[in-house]
DNA sequence: GCAACGCTTCGTTGGCGAGCGAAACGTCAC
DNA sequence: GTGACGTTTCGCTCGCCAACGAAGCGTTGC
Protein backbone atom coordinates (compact mmCIF):
# COMPACT_ATOMS: atom_id res chain seq x y z
CA UNK A 1 0.00 0.00 0.00
CA UNK A 2 2.82 2.27 -0.90
CA UNK A 3 0.69 4.40 -3.21
CA UNK A 4 -3.01 5.07 -2.86
CA UNK A 5 -5.34 3.87 -5.48
CA UNK A 6 -6.97 7.30 -6.78
CA UNK A 7 -2.87 8.58 -7.52
CA UNK A 8 -2.56 6.81 -10.24
CA UNK A 9 -6.24 7.62 -12.19
CA UNK A 10 -5.33 11.42 -10.85
CA UNK A 11 -2.13 11.63 -12.58
CA UNK A 12 -3.90 10.41 -15.60
CA UNK A 13 -6.68 12.98 -15.70
CA UNK A 14 -4.35 15.40 -14.29
CA UNK A 15 -2.29 16.22 -17.57
CA UNK A 16 -3.45 19.32 -19.39
CA UNK A 17 -3.72 17.27 -22.92
CA UNK A 18 -5.29 14.42 -21.48
CA UNK A 19 -7.66 16.29 -19.34
CA UNK A 20 -8.81 18.44 -22.60
CA UNK A 21 -9.40 14.87 -23.81
CA UNK A 22 -11.28 13.00 -21.71
CA UNK A 23 -13.43 17.06 -21.22
CA UNK A 24 -14.43 16.26 -24.81
CA UNK A 25 -15.49 12.78 -24.33
CA UNK A 26 -17.31 13.91 -21.10
CA UNK A 27 -21.00 13.66 -22.80
CA UNK A 28 -20.52 9.88 -23.34
CA UNK A 29 -19.73 10.69 -27.48
CA UNK A 30 -17.30 8.15 -29.23
CA UNK A 31 -14.63 10.06 -30.85
CA UNK A 32 -11.67 9.31 -33.28
CA UNK A 33 -8.38 9.58 -32.18
CA UNK A 34 -7.72 12.05 -34.62
CA UNK A 35 -10.45 14.17 -33.52
CA UNK A 36 -9.16 14.00 -30.16
CA UNK A 37 -5.49 15.09 -31.11
CA UNK A 38 -7.07 18.20 -32.76
CA UNK A 39 -9.33 18.86 -29.84
CA UNK A 40 -5.97 19.11 -27.53
CA UNK A 41 -4.05 20.89 -29.72
CA UNK A 42 -1.43 17.71 -30.22
CA UNK A 43 -0.06 15.93 -32.86
CA UNK A 44 -1.59 12.40 -33.68
CA UNK A 45 1.86 10.79 -32.45
CA UNK A 46 1.34 12.24 -28.86
CA UNK A 47 -2.29 11.81 -29.17
CA UNK A 48 -2.11 8.33 -29.55
CA UNK A 49 -0.26 7.69 -26.72
CA UNK A 50 -1.73 9.71 -24.50
CA UNK A 51 -4.38 7.51 -25.59
CA UNK A 52 -2.97 4.40 -25.03
CA UNK A 53 -2.16 5.38 -21.48
CA UNK A 54 -5.76 6.12 -20.52
CA UNK A 55 -7.43 3.10 -22.07
CA UNK A 56 -4.39 1.48 -19.87
CA UNK A 57 -5.59 2.78 -17.02
CA UNK A 58 -9.55 1.98 -17.60
CA UNK A 59 -10.32 5.66 -17.96
CA UNK A 60 -11.58 5.17 -21.47
CA UNK A 61 -12.67 2.47 -23.71
CA UNK A 62 -11.48 1.81 -27.98
CA UNK A 63 -13.43 0.65 -30.30
CA UNK A 64 -11.50 0.09 -33.99
CA UNK A 65 -13.56 0.14 -36.72
CA UNK A 66 -12.40 0.16 -40.51
CA UNK A 67 -9.16 2.84 -39.86
CA UNK A 68 -10.63 5.33 -37.23
CA UNK A 69 -10.30 3.79 -33.42
CA UNK A 70 -13.14 5.09 -31.51
CA UNK A 71 -12.35 6.06 -27.94
CA UNK A 72 -15.21 7.21 -25.32
CA UNK A 73 -15.22 7.09 -21.35
CA UNK A 74 -15.06 3.53 -20.07
CA UNK A 75 -18.42 4.16 -18.11
CA UNK A 76 -20.43 6.56 -15.88
CA UNK A 77 -18.49 6.28 -12.76
CA UNK A 78 -15.21 8.21 -14.65
CA UNK A 79 -17.51 10.81 -15.65
CA UNK A 80 -18.99 11.20 -12.36
CA UNK A 81 -15.17 11.31 -11.08
CA UNK A 82 -14.30 14.13 -13.28
CA UNK A 83 -17.61 15.81 -12.25
CA UNK A 84 -16.65 15.20 -8.61
CA UNK A 85 -13.13 16.57 -9.15
CA UNK A 86 -14.28 19.64 -10.75
CA UNK A 87 -16.42 20.69 -7.64
CA UNK A 88 -13.47 20.28 -5.77
CA UNK A 89 -11.75 22.80 -8.05
CA UNK A 90 -11.54 26.69 -6.87
CA UNK A 91 -14.01 28.89 -7.91
CA UNK A 92 -12.66 30.59 -10.92
CA UNK A 93 -11.65 34.17 -10.10
CA UNK A 94 -14.39 36.39 -12.34
CA UNK A 95 -12.78 38.35 -14.44
CA UNK A 96 -15.34 39.40 -16.20
CA UNK A 97 -19.03 40.45 -16.52
CA UNK A 98 -19.21 37.58 -19.00
CA UNK A 99 -17.47 35.15 -17.25
CA UNK A 100 -20.01 35.52 -14.11
CA UNK A 101 -22.98 35.03 -16.48
CA UNK A 102 -21.17 32.21 -17.94
CA UNK A 103 -20.94 30.39 -14.61
CA UNK A 104 -24.44 31.14 -13.40
CA UNK A 105 -25.43 29.62 -16.49
CA UNK A 106 -23.95 26.76 -16.04
CA UNK A 107 -24.84 26.44 -12.75
CA UNK A 108 -28.46 26.35 -13.68
CA UNK A 109 -28.42 23.92 -16.45
CA UNK A 110 -25.87 21.34 -17.75
CA UNK A 111 -24.91 18.32 -19.09
CA UNK A 112 -23.55 15.92 -16.59
CA UNK A 113 -22.76 12.90 -18.77
CA UNK A 114 -25.46 12.09 -20.57
CA UNK A 115 -27.97 13.13 -18.40
CA UNK A 116 -29.05 16.68 -16.94
CA UNK A 117 -27.06 18.63 -14.20
CA UNK A 118 -27.39 21.70 -12.03
CA UNK A 119 -30.31 23.81 -10.27
CA UNK A 120 -32.86 22.89 -12.88
CA UNK A 121 -31.90 18.62 -12.91
CA UNK A 122 -32.49 19.14 -8.92
CA UNK A 123 -35.62 21.31 -9.56
CA UNK A 124 -37.07 18.29 -11.69
CA UNK A 125 -36.31 15.79 -9.43
CA UNK A 126 -37.82 17.32 -6.66
CA UNK A 127 -41.05 18.13 -8.67
CA UNK A 128 -41.23 14.34 -9.98
CA UNK A 129 -41.34 13.31 -6.02
CA UNK A 130 -43.84 16.14 -5.31
CA UNK A 131 -45.74 14.93 -8.23
CA UNK A 132 -45.43 11.36 -7.62
CA UNK A 133 -43.33 10.20 -10.20
CA UNK A 134 -40.74 9.23 -8.17
CA UNK A 135 -40.36 7.85 -4.53
CA UNK A 136 -37.27 8.76 -2.31
CA UNK A 137 -35.56 5.53 -1.62
CA UNK A 138 -32.78 4.15 0.28
CA UNK A 139 -30.95 4.00 -2.91
CA UNK A 140 -31.43 7.62 -4.75
CA UNK A 141 -34.91 7.14 -6.54
CA UNK A 142 -37.43 4.72 -7.85
CA UNK A 143 -40.41 5.01 -10.13
CA UNK A 144 -43.90 5.75 -8.67
CA UNK A 145 -47.37 4.96 -9.59
CA UNK A 146 -47.60 8.64 -11.19
CA UNK A 147 -44.54 8.42 -13.60
CA UNK A 148 -45.77 7.42 -17.04
CA UNK A 149 -48.77 10.31 -17.52
CA UNK A 150 -46.18 12.45 -15.95
CA UNK A 151 -43.40 11.92 -17.93
CA UNK A 152 -45.65 12.30 -20.96
CA UNK A 153 -46.49 15.29 -20.83
CA UNK A 154 -42.38 16.95 -21.26
CA UNK A 155 -42.26 14.31 -24.03
CA UNK A 156 -41.14 11.51 -22.03
CA UNK A 157 -41.56 7.54 -23.14
CA UNK A 158 -41.63 5.56 -20.29
CA UNK A 159 -41.47 2.54 -21.77
CA UNK A 160 -38.64 3.00 -23.78
CA UNK A 161 -36.90 3.50 -20.44
CA UNK A 162 -38.57 0.56 -18.58
CA UNK A 163 -37.35 -1.48 -21.81
CA UNK A 164 -33.62 -0.01 -21.64
CA UNK A 165 -31.64 -2.74 -19.53
CA UNK A 166 -29.47 0.26 -17.61
CA UNK A 167 -30.64 0.98 -14.25
CA UNK A 168 -33.87 2.98 -14.78
CA UNK A 169 -33.54 5.50 -12.16
CA UNK A 170 -30.82 6.20 -10.86
CA UNK A 171 -29.57 9.01 -8.12
CA UNK A 172 -26.40 11.59 -9.34
CA UNK A 173 -25.01 14.21 -6.49
CA UNK A 174 -24.49 16.97 -8.19
CA UNK A 175 -21.60 18.74 -5.88
CA UNK A 176 -22.40 22.49 -6.73
CA UNK A 177 -25.64 21.91 -5.39
CA UNK A 178 -25.11 19.21 -3.08
CA UNK A 179 -28.56 17.30 -3.59
CA UNK A 180 -29.78 14.54 -5.80
CA UNK A 181 -31.05 14.66 -9.24
CA UNK A 182 -31.93 11.76 -12.08
CA UNK A 183 -29.00 9.94 -13.81
CA UNK A 184 -29.71 6.36 -15.03
CA UNK A 185 -31.73 5.81 -17.95
CA UNK A 186 -34.46 8.11 -17.25
CA UNK A 187 -31.98 10.99 -16.76
CA UNK A 188 -30.57 10.47 -20.39
CA UNK A 189 -34.55 10.05 -21.31
CA UNK A 190 -35.28 13.25 -19.89
CA UNK A 191 -32.30 15.02 -21.29
CA UNK A 192 -32.95 13.77 -24.37
CA UNK A 193 -36.43 14.72 -24.39
CA UNK A 194 -36.14 18.38 -23.65
CA UNK A 195 -33.50 19.01 -26.03
CA UNK A 196 -35.69 17.08 -28.50
CA UNK A 197 -38.55 19.35 -27.64
CA UNK A 198 -36.84 22.59 -27.83
CA UNK A 199 -36.80 23.31 -24.23
CA UNK A 200 -33.10 22.96 -23.54
CA UNK A 201 -30.52 24.17 -26.03
CA UNK A 202 -27.07 23.43 -26.25
CA UNK A 203 -24.80 26.50 -25.60
CA UNK A 204 -21.00 27.02 -27.55
CA UNK A 205 -19.24 26.19 -24.30
CA UNK A 206 -19.03 22.27 -24.02
CA UNK A 207 -21.46 21.40 -21.20
CA UNK A 208 -23.75 24.39 -21.44
CA UNK A 209 -27.38 24.67 -21.58
CA UNK A 210 -30.05 26.77 -21.90
CA UNK A 211 -33.66 27.05 -21.23
CA UNK A 212 -35.64 28.54 -23.54
CA UNK A 213 -38.65 30.40 -23.54
CA UNK A 214 -40.18 27.78 -24.28
CA UNK A 215 -38.67 25.43 -22.44
CA UNK A 216 -39.67 27.90 -19.36
CA UNK A 217 -43.26 27.81 -20.30
CA UNK A 218 -43.35 23.95 -20.66
CA UNK A 219 -41.72 23.03 -17.21
CA UNK A 220 -44.11 25.32 -15.30
CA UNK A 221 -47.04 24.14 -16.95
CA UNK A 222 -45.80 20.69 -16.48
CA UNK A 223 -44.73 20.92 -12.93
CA UNK A 224 -44.98 24.09 -11.64
CA UNK A 225 -41.23 25.11 -11.92
CA UNK A 226 -40.77 28.58 -11.88
CA UNK A 227 -37.26 28.56 -13.81
CA UNK A 228 -36.31 32.67 -13.17
CA UNK A 229 -36.82 31.69 -8.99
CA UNK A 230 -34.34 28.90 -8.89
CA UNK A 231 -31.58 30.80 -6.59
CA UNK A 232 -34.32 30.51 -4.11
CA UNK A 233 -33.87 26.27 -3.99
CA UNK A 234 -30.91 24.80 -2.83
CA UNK A 235 -30.18 24.36 1.22
CA UNK B 1 -11.57 27.18 -21.92
CA UNK B 2 -8.91 25.64 -22.40
CA UNK B 3 -7.91 24.27 -19.62
CA UNK B 4 -11.22 21.84 -18.04
CA UNK B 5 -11.38 22.95 -14.33
CA UNK B 6 -10.75 19.52 -13.08
CA UNK B 7 -7.11 18.97 -14.67
CA UNK B 8 -5.87 21.32 -11.62
CA UNK B 9 -6.85 19.30 -8.89
CA UNK B 10 -6.36 15.78 -10.66
CA UNK B 11 -2.65 17.07 -11.43
CA UNK B 12 -2.32 18.03 -7.86
CA UNK B 13 -3.79 15.02 -6.41
CA UNK B 14 -1.89 12.71 -8.63
CA UNK B 15 1.81 13.12 -7.89
CA UNK B 16 2.64 10.23 -6.30
CA UNK B 17 4.05 12.14 -2.84
CA UNK B 18 1.16 14.49 -2.64
CA UNK B 19 -1.48 11.68 -3.06
CA UNK B 20 0.17 9.88 0.03
CA UNK B 21 0.04 12.88 2.39
CA UNK B 22 -3.79 13.32 0.73
CA UNK B 23 -4.29 9.65 1.62
CA UNK B 24 -3.09 10.10 5.03
CA UNK B 25 -5.21 12.81 5.76
CA UNK B 26 -8.26 10.98 4.35
CA UNK B 27 -10.00 10.81 7.50
CA UNK B 28 -10.14 13.84 8.63
CA UNK B 29 -7.25 14.06 11.06
CA UNK B 30 -4.68 17.73 10.78
CA UNK B 31 -1.52 16.48 11.18
CA UNK B 32 2.15 18.82 10.92
CA UNK B 33 3.89 18.78 8.39
CA UNK B 34 7.22 16.85 9.82
CA UNK B 35 4.91 14.30 10.40
CA UNK B 36 3.77 13.81 6.94
CA UNK B 37 6.97 14.42 5.20
CA UNK B 38 7.46 11.09 7.22
CA UNK B 39 4.93 9.44 5.80
CA UNK B 40 5.31 10.31 2.20
CA UNK B 41 8.97 9.62 2.62
CA UNK B 42 10.35 13.00 1.61
CA UNK B 43 12.57 16.09 2.95
CA UNK B 44 10.69 18.26 4.59
CA UNK B 45 11.63 20.67 2.37
CA UNK B 46 10.00 19.03 -0.41
CA UNK B 47 7.11 18.03 1.57
CA UNK B 48 6.61 21.86 2.23
CA UNK B 49 6.60 22.43 -1.18
CA UNK B 50 3.88 20.10 -1.80
CA UNK B 51 1.58 21.30 0.76
CA UNK B 52 1.88 24.80 -0.61
CA UNK B 53 0.64 23.43 -3.55
CA UNK B 54 -1.82 21.72 -2.47
CA UNK B 55 -2.94 24.71 0.04
CA UNK B 56 -3.28 27.54 -2.89
CA UNK B 57 -5.22 24.37 -5.08
CA UNK B 58 -7.94 24.47 -2.26
CA UNK B 59 -7.20 20.67 -1.17
CA UNK B 60 -6.00 21.38 2.17
CA UNK B 61 -6.32 24.03 4.77
CA UNK B 62 -3.29 24.93 6.84
CA UNK B 63 -3.92 25.99 10.72
CA UNK B 64 -0.56 27.03 12.25
CA UNK B 65 -0.15 26.97 15.92
CA UNK B 66 3.31 27.15 17.37
CA UNK B 67 5.86 26.43 15.72
CA UNK B 68 3.82 23.55 14.24
CA UNK B 69 1.79 24.07 10.87
CA UNK B 70 -1.00 21.59 10.86
CA UNK B 71 -2.30 20.31 7.46
CA UNK B 72 -6.01 18.81 6.78
CA UNK B 73 -7.81 18.24 4.27
CA UNK B 74 -10.25 21.58 3.07
CA UNK B 75 -13.10 19.33 3.65
CA UNK B 76 -15.61 15.97 2.76
CA UNK B 77 -15.93 17.83 -0.92
CA UNK B 78 -12.16 16.39 -1.09
CA UNK B 79 -12.99 13.44 0.57
CA UNK B 80 -15.21 12.37 -1.93
CA UNK B 81 -13.56 13.48 -4.81
CA UNK B 82 -10.65 10.80 -3.78
CA UNK B 83 -13.49 8.07 -2.78
CA UNK B 84 -15.20 8.59 -6.13
CA UNK B 85 -11.41 8.57 -8.12
CA UNK B 86 -10.08 5.33 -5.82
CA UNK B 87 -13.73 3.72 -7.70
CA UNK B 88 -12.32 4.51 -11.07
CA UNK B 89 -9.13 2.55 -9.95
CA UNK B 90 -8.60 -0.77 -11.76
CA UNK B 91 -9.67 -3.54 -9.55
CA UNK B 92 -5.72 -4.11 -8.60
CA UNK B 93 -4.86 -7.44 -9.97
CA UNK B 94 -4.70 -9.99 -7.07
CA UNK B 95 -1.41 -11.64 -6.47
CA UNK B 96 -2.31 -13.57 -3.24
CA UNK B 97 -4.84 -14.84 -0.79
CA UNK B 98 -4.04 -12.27 1.40
CA UNK B 99 -4.64 -9.21 -0.79
CA UNK B 100 -7.55 -10.62 -1.69
CA UNK B 101 -8.90 -10.94 1.68
CA UNK B 102 -7.95 -7.57 2.13
CA UNK B 103 -10.24 -6.56 -0.21
CA UNK B 104 -12.95 -8.20 0.53
CA UNK B 105 -12.71 -6.92 4.07
CA UNK B 106 -12.09 -3.59 2.97
CA UNK B 107 -15.50 -3.97 0.68
CA UNK B 108 -17.32 -4.90 4.10
CA UNK B 109 -16.38 -1.97 6.04
CA UNK B 110 -14.30 0.69 5.76
CA UNK B 111 -13.67 4.78 7.03
CA UNK B 112 -14.55 7.11 4.59
CA UNK B 113 -13.74 10.67 5.83
CA UNK B 114 -15.25 10.50 8.99
CA UNK B 115 -17.58 8.41 8.46
CA UNK B 116 -18.60 4.78 7.94
CA UNK B 117 -18.81 3.15 4.33
CA UNK B 118 -18.52 -0.39 2.80
CA UNK B 119 -21.47 -3.00 2.57
CA UNK B 120 -21.91 -2.27 6.41
CA UNK B 121 -22.35 1.02 6.06
CA UNK B 122 -25.46 0.20 3.62
CA UNK B 123 -26.89 -2.32 5.15
CA UNK B 124 -27.05 -0.17 8.59
CA UNK B 125 -28.55 2.81 6.26
CA UNK B 126 -31.44 0.33 4.91
CA UNK B 127 -31.75 -0.52 7.88
CA UNK B 128 -32.56 2.40 9.84
CA UNK B 129 -34.90 3.45 7.13
CA UNK B 130 -36.50 0.20 7.74
CA UNK B 131 -36.80 0.92 11.54
CA UNK B 132 -38.29 4.13 10.77
CA UNK B 133 -35.23 6.64 12.57
CA UNK B 134 -34.53 7.50 8.51
CA UNK B 135 -36.59 8.37 5.71
CA UNK B 136 -35.41 8.78 2.16
CA UNK B 137 -35.94 12.40 0.90
CA UNK B 138 -35.22 13.61 -2.43
CA UNK B 139 -32.14 14.98 -0.48
CA UNK B 140 -30.77 11.48 0.82
CA UNK B 141 -31.99 10.94 4.07
CA UNK B 142 -33.43 12.84 7.10
CA UNK B 143 -34.04 12.23 10.57
CA UNK B 144 -37.60 10.10 11.43
CA UNK B 145 -39.61 9.52 14.24
CA UNK B 146 -38.46 6.63 15.74
CA UNK B 147 -34.63 7.92 15.70
CA UNK B 148 -33.62 8.47 18.89
CA UNK B 149 -34.23 5.35 20.78
CA UNK B 150 -33.21 3.35 18.00
CA UNK B 151 -29.65 5.45 17.67
CA UNK B 152 -29.30 5.21 21.79
CA UNK B 153 -29.56 1.10 20.96
CA UNK B 154 -26.06 1.33 19.56
CA UNK B 155 -24.97 4.07 21.82
CA UNK B 156 -25.91 7.25 19.48
CA UNK B 157 -26.54 10.32 21.58
CA UNK B 158 -28.98 11.80 19.07
CA UNK B 159 -29.08 15.43 20.95
CA UNK B 160 -25.50 15.82 20.82
CA UNK B 161 -26.07 14.89 16.70
CA UNK B 162 -28.51 17.37 16.75
CA UNK B 163 -26.85 20.21 18.47
CA UNK B 164 -24.21 19.83 15.99
CA UNK B 165 -24.56 22.55 13.31
CA UNK B 166 -23.15 20.21 10.31
CA UNK B 167 -25.77 18.78 8.37
CA UNK B 168 -27.21 16.23 10.73
CA UNK B 169 -27.61 13.64 8.13
CA UNK B 170 -26.19 13.91 4.32
CA UNK B 171 -26.03 10.65 2.17
CA UNK B 172 -23.03 9.61 0.42
CA UNK B 173 -22.82 7.47 -2.39
CA UNK B 174 -20.43 4.44 -2.14
CA UNK B 175 -19.22 3.83 -5.77
CA UNK B 176 -18.11 0.61 -4.98
CA UNK B 177 -21.57 -0.54 -3.78
CA UNK B 178 -23.43 2.42 -5.85
CA UNK B 179 -25.77 2.96 -2.69
CA UNK B 180 -26.45 5.69 -0.27
CA UNK B 181 -24.97 5.41 3.00
CA UNK B 182 -25.20 8.07 5.68
CA UNK B 183 -22.38 10.67 6.41
CA UNK B 184 -22.95 14.01 8.38
CA UNK B 185 -23.01 14.55 11.47
CA UNK B 186 -24.56 11.69 12.09
CA UNK B 187 -22.54 9.17 9.95
CA UNK B 188 -19.46 10.64 11.63
CA UNK B 189 -21.40 9.74 14.93
CA UNK B 190 -22.34 6.81 14.35
CA UNK B 191 -18.67 5.57 13.65
CA UNK B 192 -17.63 7.15 16.54
CA UNK B 193 -19.92 4.94 18.57
CA UNK B 194 -19.67 1.87 16.84
CA UNK B 195 -15.71 2.28 17.25
CA UNK B 196 -15.93 3.47 21.24
CA UNK B 197 -17.88 0.34 21.76
CA UNK B 198 -15.63 -2.10 20.36
CA UNK B 199 -18.00 -2.61 17.98
CA UNK B 200 -15.85 -1.94 15.12
CA UNK B 201 -11.62 -2.21 15.21
CA UNK B 202 -9.65 -0.19 12.81
CA UNK B 203 -6.83 -2.27 11.44
CA UNK B 204 -3.10 -1.65 10.44
CA UNK B 205 -4.38 -0.46 7.15
CA UNK B 206 -4.86 3.30 6.56
CA UNK B 207 -9.16 2.69 6.10
CA UNK B 208 -9.75 -0.64 6.72
CA UNK B 209 -12.25 -1.81 9.94
CA UNK B 210 -13.17 -5.22 11.10
CA UNK B 211 -16.26 -6.02 13.10
CA UNK B 212 -15.79 -7.71 16.12
CA UNK B 213 -17.86 -10.55 17.68
CA UNK B 214 -19.30 -7.75 19.89
CA UNK B 215 -20.47 -6.13 17.15
CA UNK B 216 -22.13 -8.16 15.23
CA UNK B 217 -24.17 -9.24 17.98
CA UNK B 218 -24.90 -5.68 18.49
CA UNK B 219 -25.74 -5.24 15.20
CA UNK B 220 -27.60 -8.27 14.59
CA UNK B 221 -29.85 -7.06 18.19
CA UNK B 222 -30.50 -3.47 16.90
CA UNK B 223 -30.93 -4.25 13.13
CA UNK B 224 -31.43 -7.43 12.47
CA UNK B 225 -28.09 -7.10 10.25
CA UNK B 226 -25.88 -10.98 9.57
CA UNK B 227 -22.83 -9.52 8.50
CA UNK B 228 -21.84 -12.66 7.56
CA UNK B 229 -24.11 -12.49 4.85
CA UNK B 230 -23.84 -8.94 3.30
CA UNK B 231 -22.68 -10.44 0.03
CA UNK B 232 -25.99 -10.95 -0.81
CA UNK B 233 -27.07 -7.13 -0.90
CA UNK B 234 -25.83 -5.59 -3.48
CA UNK B 235 -27.72 -5.11 -6.74
C1' DG C 1 19.75 35.31 26.45
C1' DC C 2 20.87 31.06 23.81
C1' DA C 3 20.10 26.74 21.89
C1' DA C 4 17.00 23.37 19.98
C1' DC C 5 13.22 22.66 17.13
C1' DG C 6 9.77 23.00 13.17
C1' DC C 7 8.95 24.86 9.05
C1' DT C 8 9.74 27.56 4.93
C1' DT C 9 12.60 29.79 1.24
C1' DC C 10 16.32 29.61 -2.00
C1' DG C 11 19.36 27.71 -5.51
C1' DT C 12 20.80 23.71 -7.80
C1' DT C 13 20.65 19.18 -9.78
C1' DG C 14 18.63 15.27 -12.13
C1' DG C 15 15.18 12.36 -14.11
C1' DC C 16 10.84 11.59 -16.10
C1' DG C 17 7.64 12.32 -19.66
C1' DA C 18 5.33 15.22 -23.15
C1' DG C 19 6.15 16.50 -27.63
C1' DC C 20 7.45 15.92 -32.51
C1' DG C 21 8.95 13.88 -37.12
C1' DA C 22 9.85 9.81 -39.57
C1' DA C 23 8.60 5.45 -40.60
C1' DA C 24 5.74 1.20 -40.29
C1' DC C 25 1.14 -0.92 -40.23
C1' DG C 26 -3.60 -1.57 -41.49
C1' DT C 27 -7.70 -0.06 -44.03
C1' DC C 28 -10.37 1.95 -47.66
C1' DA C 29 -11.12 3.65 -52.56
C1' DC C 30 -10.56 3.07 -57.35
C1' DG D 1 -2.36 -3.48 -57.19
C1' DT D 2 -1.49 1.41 -55.89
C1' DG D 3 -2.07 5.47 -53.50
C1' DA D 4 -4.35 8.13 -49.81
C1' DC D 5 -5.63 8.15 -45.15
C1' DG D 6 -5.83 7.18 -40.08
C1' DT D 7 -3.30 5.36 -36.49
C1' DT D 8 0.49 3.47 -34.03
C1' DT D 9 5.53 2.68 -33.01
C1' DC D 10 10.17 4.37 -32.64
C1' DG D 11 13.94 7.47 -31.52
C1' DC D 12 15.08 11.71 -30.05
C1' DT D 13 15.05 16.34 -27.78
C1' DC D 14 13.76 19.54 -24.41
C1' DG D 15 11.38 21.60 -20.61
C1' DC D 16 9.37 21.11 -16.30
C1' DC D 17 9.15 19.76 -11.66
C1' DA D 18 10.35 16.84 -7.74
C1' DA D 19 14.02 16.39 -4.67
C1' DC D 20 17.75 17.80 -1.68
C1' DG D 21 21.03 20.69 1.31
C1' DA D 22 21.85 25.01 3.20
C1' DA D 23 20.29 29.04 5.07
C1' DG D 24 16.68 32.04 7.16
C1' DC D 25 12.64 32.88 10.23
C1' DG D 26 9.61 32.28 14.08
C1' DT D 27 8.53 29.57 18.40
C1' DT D 28 9.55 27.00 22.57
C1' DG D 29 12.22 25.86 26.59
C1' DC D 30 15.82 26.40 30.02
Amino acid sequence: MSEPDFAAVAALAGEPARAIMLATLFDGRALAAGELARAAGIAPATASAHLGKLAEGGLVRVRAQGRHRYYQLAGPVVAHALETLGAVARPVPVRSLGDALRMQRLRRARSCYNHLAGEIAVAIAQALVRHGALEPDDDGFRLGAGARPLLARIGVDLAAVVRDDRAHVRACVDWTQRRLHVAGALGAALLDALLGSGALQRRREPRALDVTPSGDALLTAAFGIDSTALDALGA
